[in-house]
DNA sequence: ATTTAAGTATGATCTGGATCATAAATTAAC
DNA sequence: GTTAATTTATGATCCAGATCATACTTAAAT
């Protein structure tokens, strides 16, 4: 069966493979944005250094972030792969070295390296079951229970007394909610003891 | 490049390849469930004739529809490839012959046909587009744009003057909204005239 | 053709979380 | 080390949509 570890290696080889194979990454600075809503898709973005976050923007501003994605990560593949123009915007949120894999590319790699494929579908797979639990809680449920949720996926495998590296900001954008409200809610859970505050900071408990 | 007609094809060729290959479906009745969350996958189900919905249910006992399968459609693969519990029910919505295929004939499946592979990835990216539609929508936009936006989707490859063959019922569970506000706002989009009722079916316009 | 069930319709009230406003604490930048 | 910029914090008010209640209409079952 298919393993975590094996999975984390087959990320790093692919990026391997990319930069053995003349594929260059380009430079983005904090704030640039790499691809936005309505450009219609070229190319599969994949992660050598670096983080960004993609984001839906209604028309009042609002974003709400789809997902995270870091080293040795990729994205905007369904977006190429349904042939429509994307829905979010991507942006890089430090500087990071990106390579994109133009269309024709892409579909040669999954042609040629039949892992390749079968990883892809278990990212997808992977997403999808976040998307799936999020709109659940978005629809059905209050407040504190999506931040408890959010909470308790952000930490999964995440140890024991470490700090969760996103603002309640964040929290929001992931939640649909407003930040005051996750800084109620937080400190309420840090009240009742499912989680520590240090310096504001929220420590898995 | 991946046509809407060959995609079509493709997915019946699908069944009758399980058909040739001596899968035999099984006949649900409408009501029945064919998984729960909480199970443990251990197939992909392809629908021969018939429908089913699959949705999550809160506390409360709300529903929210996560997605919709017909025939020729198959379902239940993210949580097999990903090796987790199911997260929602998934119910015959009308009486069903269903194709149980076992894990491991899945993945031959997947390693036989590469046609079959590349075909999974673009459902599996089709079924991300929407739920980061939806994601978008319950996270930041208000009742109205979210039923808007919902019909024009449903509507999406439908003629002019067709009806909707959902219930205020089924919207208000795939928008996290109530009855009652659905009734409200179909009702205020038929008075501005973006769609037409006829004994309370919604009609495009 | 009647009964029953499911779906649609509408008004009145209530409430969770948004919004607004203002300040304190951290962190980053120079 | 000081200033500037983020982030966290907290109270007061407001409102979109939930909830409750009740009735009507259409479709399904017998």
């Amino acid at each position: 069966m298919f393993t975590l570890v094996n999975y984390v290696v087959l990320r790093i080889m692919t990026i391997k493979y990319l930069l053995d194979n003349n594929f260059k990454p380009t430079l983005y600075k904090k704030g640039d944005v790499i691809y936005e809503p309505g450009a219609q898709p070229r190319a599969v973005y994949f992660i050598k250094t670096g983080k960004v976050r993609m984001v839906t923007v209604n028309d009042d501003g609002k974003e709400f972030i789809q997902g995270i994605f870091k080293s040795s990560e990729y994205f905007g593949e369904p977006a190429l792969l349904v042939n429509k123009p994307y829905l979010a915007y991507t942006i890089a949120t430090q500087d990071s070295e990106i390579i994109a894999v133009k269309g024709e590319d892409f579909f040669e790699m999954l042609k040629a390296q039949p892992d390749f494929s079968m990883k892809l579908i278990q990212t997808l797979s992977h997403r999808l079951f976040y998307k799936s639990m999020m709109l659940e809680e978005l629809a059905n449920e209050h407040a504190e229970h999506r931040i408890r949720t959010l909470i308790a996926y952000l930490f999964k495998d995440v140890e024991h007394t470490q700090e969760l590296k996103v603002t309640r900001q964040q929290l929001a954008d992931m939640s649909g909610l407003r930040v005051e409200t996750v800084i109620r809610i937080i400190k309420k859970l840090s009240d009742q003891k499912e989680l520590k505050l240090i310096k504001g900071k929220i420590i898995k408990i």
